[in-house]
RNA sequence: GGCCCUAUCGUCUAAUGGUUAGGACGGGAGCUUCUCAAGCUCUAAAUCGGGGUUCGAUUCCCCGUAGGGUCACCA
């Protein structure tokens, strides 16, 4: 009773997860999606989320990589409660390393390579066995293993020891980690064992697979969080593709926030094969996502791309807010990620609506046709139907409705093609009603005259 | 090789002892406002093999096979 009573005040969560990366190279699909699962899985229980750096093996840790996992964990948004480094837990380690040592169950042995001594571990030789959220029962007979080692000395502990005391210590009771662990599974029980500790749950993850089937990791087919980032990509996005691969609501949703997310995990619903990271999905996805971010946002991005292009730069661009938040339903459907607009920008398809379109008259011709006069005919009807249609009623429903009866009645390729190259001077581009009411009456008709312009030129020159 | 894990369309997956084995991405075809994009509709595409158990197995069991993981003084 009493107990019950302190634990309530003393509110300690009864879940606790936590990463725990090795700042050996950049963070990745595989241990993101590993991060993903823990913190979820931490939230949805209202519990505690914990970063460790287990930076243990000092010749592979640098600072750059610990850089990369903390700036990728906060771009895509999964703030920790606590965070520790390994590498200040010396004395930590080297408490319960001499504790072990002094209990007869760690014992310090010669060795004839490497090293001198090492400190290896008493192994009882029994078999452990453990029920996995994901998996279920596993058993293993640890005599296989031996006097395994776990510190080089009392002050350099290794993985399997490290990993046990930081767990224990920091109450951690769900160890959410990838399936290339289990095998590491059996030791570290022994471990916990040795020193008094509960065992926590153990979740193993499938593993995120390259295109070979063979787990991903940095030197094999990995991309880094942060090339994501800077691809275009949405956090959201990732958030939510990770989560799918290997998960699944058990509806047909497929698209989630963090939320969501929370709400509808299910761990025992993990799968159970490893899965194939699928960049094609991961775009579509993000697409979803990008159809939902708000005005401010995208414009945001959108106009830091554009505006910061070699093609602004080269043609005196004016990006202003306005106008990237007029083409936004343009660039939307054109887009899976912001990376995208580049590219949009790369292949001049930005071009006329930012600068005069540059094309030569005979391009006004409609498939067919000998010459620009009915070209020039249909631009004509097309400009005064336009001119007839007064400012306020300047959107893309009125336009069409100015033009698509005139059209009907003499073809509509005839009188939309040259309609809409006088307005992009493109071979493809979006419809003309589109495009007139993005540029504004003023703009819409100049253009129409500099296409009646070369119309006129062009039958002069042909004339003499 | 030992130990461990896994096995449904190309990929991510749903279903569960009885279904025409469902959905999504990608592919193919068609429709839509000239071109493009987007959207919509349709379509091809899977239960690794062999034994059991059962009236009936994709589902349960066994054996193969395949793939993966792990066997460090890395994590």
């Amino acid at each position: 009773m009493i107990s019950g009573i302190r634990a309530l005040f003393s509110r300690k969560p009864k879940v606790v997860t936590r990463f725990a990366p090795s700042p050996t190279g950049y963070l990745h699909a595989g241990n993101y999606r590993t991060a993903v699962f823990s913190y979820v899985y931490a939230r949805q229980n209202s519990g505690k989320f914990i970063l460790r750096i287990e930076d243990t093996d000092t010749i592979r840790s640098k600072k750059e990589y610990e850089d990369n996992i903390l700036e990728s964990l906060a771009w895509l948004g999964l703030p920790y409660d606590e965070i520790y480094r390994q590498s200040q837990r010396g004395e930590t380690y080297k408490t319960y390393l001499e504790k072990l040592l002094a209990d007869g169950k760690a014992f310090v042995s010669k060795e004839e390579t490497g090293r001198a001594e090492v400190i290896r571990f008493r192994n009882p030789n029994k078999k452990v066995k453990f029920r996995d959220l994901i998996r279920g029962d596993i058993e293993f007979d640890t005599t296989e293993l031996g006097d395994f080692v776990i510190a080089k000395s009392v002050t350099e502990p290794i993985f399997h020891f490290a990993v046990v005391l930081d767990d224990y210590l920091m109450g951690v009771t769900h160890v959410v980690r990838g399936e290339d662990h289990i095998s590491n599974t059996p030791r570290q029980m022994l471990i916990q064992e040795a020193l008094g500790a509960p065992a926590p749950i153990y979740a193993h993850l499938p593993l995120v697979l390259a295109h070979d089937r063979s787990k991903l990791s940095k030197r094999h087919g990995a991309q880094s969080m942060t090339h994501y980032r800077d691809a275009g990509y949405l956090p959201e996005a990732l958030l939510n593709y990770m989560a799918l691969l290997g998960w699944n609501p058990g509806t047909e949703q497929e698209i989630f926030d963090l939320g969501g997310l929370v709400k509808a995990f299910d761990i025992s619903k993990v799968q159970k094969g490893g899965a194939i990271f699928n960049e094609e999905k991961l775009r579509w996805i993000n697409k979803e996502h990008l159809k939902r971010v708000s005005k401010t946002d995208f414009v945001r991005e959108a106009k830091a791309r554009i505006g910061s292009s070699d093609r602004a730069r080269d043609l005196g661009w004016n990006v202003t807010d306005d106008a990237v938040l007029r083409i936004m339903p343009i660039l939307v459907e054109r887009i899976d990620t912001y990376g995208d607009i580049d590219k949009l920008i790369f292949a001049q398809d930005l071009d006329y609506f930012f600068s005069e379109p540059v094309y030569d008259a005979v391009s006004l011709k409609w498939k067919g046709e000998p010459d620009l006069s009915s070209a020039k005919k249909h631009l004509e009807h097309v400009r005064a139907a336009l001119s007839a249609l007064p400012d306020k009623k300047w959107n893309e429903e009125a336009i069409k409705a100015a033009i698509w009866p005139y059209a009907e009645k003499e073809g509509r390729g005839p009188v939309l093609w040259p309609f809409r190259f006088a307005l992009s001077g493109k071979e493809k581009s979006p419809n003309p009603f589109s495009l007139s009411a993005i540029f504004g009456k003023e703009t819409a008709l100049k253009r129409i005259d500099e296409a009646l312009k070369k119309c006129a030129h062009a039958n002069t020159n042909q004339n003499v």
